[in-house]
DNA sequence: AAGACGGGGGA
DNA sequence: TCCCCAGTCTT
């Protein structure tokens, strides 16, 4: 048997029942792509599900609120994805008549839908000829073939994605490309892959040479960077004071409140510390620690730390992001994992 | 070409 | 700890 066939009776045997398999309908199957981008199933299963709740139709996506889709986001990550399919909602609506478009070259211009989105999209929804190329197909490939050129290099990307679209299997695009993807990732998985009980053994390069455990090669990153986020609670009766992330920064569009950040792990006590914070938010400032936090990111190590403020004092024509809100609206904002998490226990 | 961008889970 | 997850966008 061919290797496609191999892979795509494997797949009818042992496919899971996902509820984005059974339609053909571009919107739905969208919104189940960008829900998985970087993000298991298991993961991105609830979310689908709300947000196809939620927004039935592109139509409803597109008439919702920024802070709203951000909501129903929050907890996932990567909360650009969630603010890129709003702005592509709206797109679809106002230049596609609320038809999702299907074709792999409509779908690469809309925001958030790259090579992989189109890819799979296309071919789940109008059968078009694109191989995805996902962290699965890296995985399968480069075992299988004994390919070594790491996958997050350009020659990697393009030696992958070439010998994906020579293997893609012509009379069903789409049923290859589930079959390839699932196989990735419950087969030839990254870590203990089951090769005892795999159908392509005899003929996987990785597995005749001991290579499973190093392939596919990928180029290491650089270490995580360190930053301190001192956060203040100011609370005036019900009122509490927030702030809207801007962009250019992590968890941007997101709420948190107002902060101060320091190179290191400042001292409490440290007059450093303490004539910052004064000369922020005036001399009469006083600040009492309540409780710190350790919040780990792709790329950054966020050290954050919580402080009642009293006697301050803020310029809002200065800080226009500040913004009082009642507590009980508070849960109403998008906010941070972490910081939600803090405001579920303190406030 | 390299970094930035979240949060969760497995070994 | 480290790695990976149905990647994309920006610099």
């Amino acid at each position: 048997m061919t290797f496609q066939n191999e892979l795509i009776n494997w797949y009818q045997i042992n496919k899971r029942d996902l509820p984005w398999r059974h339609t053909k309908d571009a919107y739905i199957i969208w919104l189940s792509e960008i829900i998985l981008q970087q993000t298991r199933v298991e993961q991105g299963l609830p979310y689908f599900i709300k947000f196809l709740e939620n927004f039935p139709t592109v139509n409803d996506f597109a008439s919702a609120t920024e802070a709203q889709v951000l909501k129903l986001w929050q907890g996932l990550g990567y909360y650009s994805r969630g603010r890129n399919m709003h702005k592509t909602a709206q797109i679809v609506v106002n230049n596609f008549s609320g038809v999702f478009p299907n074709l792999h070259d409509e779908l690469l211009k809309l925001t958030g839908i790259g090579e992989y989105t189109a890819a799979a999209i296309s071919s789940f929804s109008s059968g078009e000829a694109r191989a995805v190329v996902d962290g699965n197909v890296f995985r399968v490939l480069s075992r299988y073939f004994g390919i070594d050129t790491p996958i997050n290099s350009p020659a990697g990307k393009k030696q992958f994605f070439t010998l994906a679209n020579e293997l893609l299997y012509q009379d069903d695009p789409a049923l290859y490309n589930q079959a390839i993807m699932e196989f990735g990732a419950m087969q030839c998985k990254p870590k203990s892959p089951n090769c005892g009980i795999c159908p392509l053994s005899q003929g996987c390069f990785a597995l005749n040479h001991q290579q499973v455990n190093e392939l596919p090669i990928k180029i290491r990153k650089a270490a995580q960077r360190h930053r301190y986020l001192n956060y203040f609670i100011c609370q005036e009766g019900n009122q509490i004071l927030v702030r809207k992330r801007k962009a250019g920064d992590i968890w941007q569009h997101l709420y948190d409140f107002p902060s101060i950040e320091t190179v290191n792990e400042s001292a409490l006590n440290e007059e450093n510390f303490i004539s910052s914070v004064k000369e922020s938010f005036g001399q009469n400032t006083v600040f009492t620690h309540l409780t710190s936090r350790k919040h780990i990111l792709t790329h950054q190590i966020i050290h954050l730390r919580f402080f009642v403020l009293k006697n301050y004092i803020f310029n809002f024509n200065k800080q226009k992001e500040l913004n009082w809100v009642s507590l009980d609206k508070l849960d109403e904002l998008p906010q941070p994992k972490v910081i939600h998490d803090f405001i579920l226990e303190y406030l």
